[in-house]
DNA sequence: CAGAATGATAACATATTAGTTATCATTCTG
DNA sequence: CAGAATGATAACTAATATGTTATCATTCTG
């Protein structure tokens, strides 16, 4: 039985995980990645987004090391002032996707 | 002083509402009327989606009338079996929102 | 009408996120 | 080098979402 310590050894074990809890994590893998770039983007400290979104450091970073799955308000908040928001968007139907 | 008691009310008082604040407005009002049509769409019941993906129906039933703010993967639980999911999106830069 | 299905909600327990405060190691910067 | 800035994290509290179970009023449906 293989160890898993890191996210990667998570990612990697797709016997345990159904196509909705990877469809969450690669969500929260792509949001954290754009929410981390756009923040180095422009220059932001966690602290300055901090101050600009209303939500504290810890939390923030929390988030960017994917200790905590945030409120979708929470999100928002953060999304804001990096300029980008959230939408709701139709499953891409993959030929991986279609069995379960 | 207006009353706020609905819903309405609060996205009519637009006094006192930041801006980051109505997008989450919007955000949620948005994606509880998909998820809603998407339900019914499907001819599915609270229960038959609480079933579908794991979120009890009292919790949808809280969502659906906007007395919690779910967390992502909560929302992402229940948008998988209507055949939808987040994206991270572009603030659309309409000449309203410039300002703050 | 009688019973099933449905949406809403109450009440409480549990789980998780976010706030708060502080600190630490490391990296910038003067 | 000395100090500031930064990201990470610990420890705890407060806030909130979700689970659980049950029930109720209302609407379907036979």
């Amino acid at each position: 039985m293989k160890e898993i310590n890191t996210f990667s050894d998570y990612l990697s074990d797709t016997t345990r995980v159904s196509t909705t809890e990877r469809e969450k994590i690669n969500f929260e893998v792509e949001l954290i990645g754009k929410m981390i770039e756009a923040r180095e983007k422009k220059g932001l400290s966690q602290r300055d987004l901090a101050k600009l979104s209303g939500v504290k450091q810890p939390a923030i970073a929390r988030m960017e090391n994917l200790k905590a799955t945030p409120q979708i308000d929470t999100l928002l908040k953060i999304l804001a002032p990096l300029g980008y928001t959230l939408s709701i968007t139709p499953i891409k139907d993959t030929a991986a996707s279609n069995g379960q």
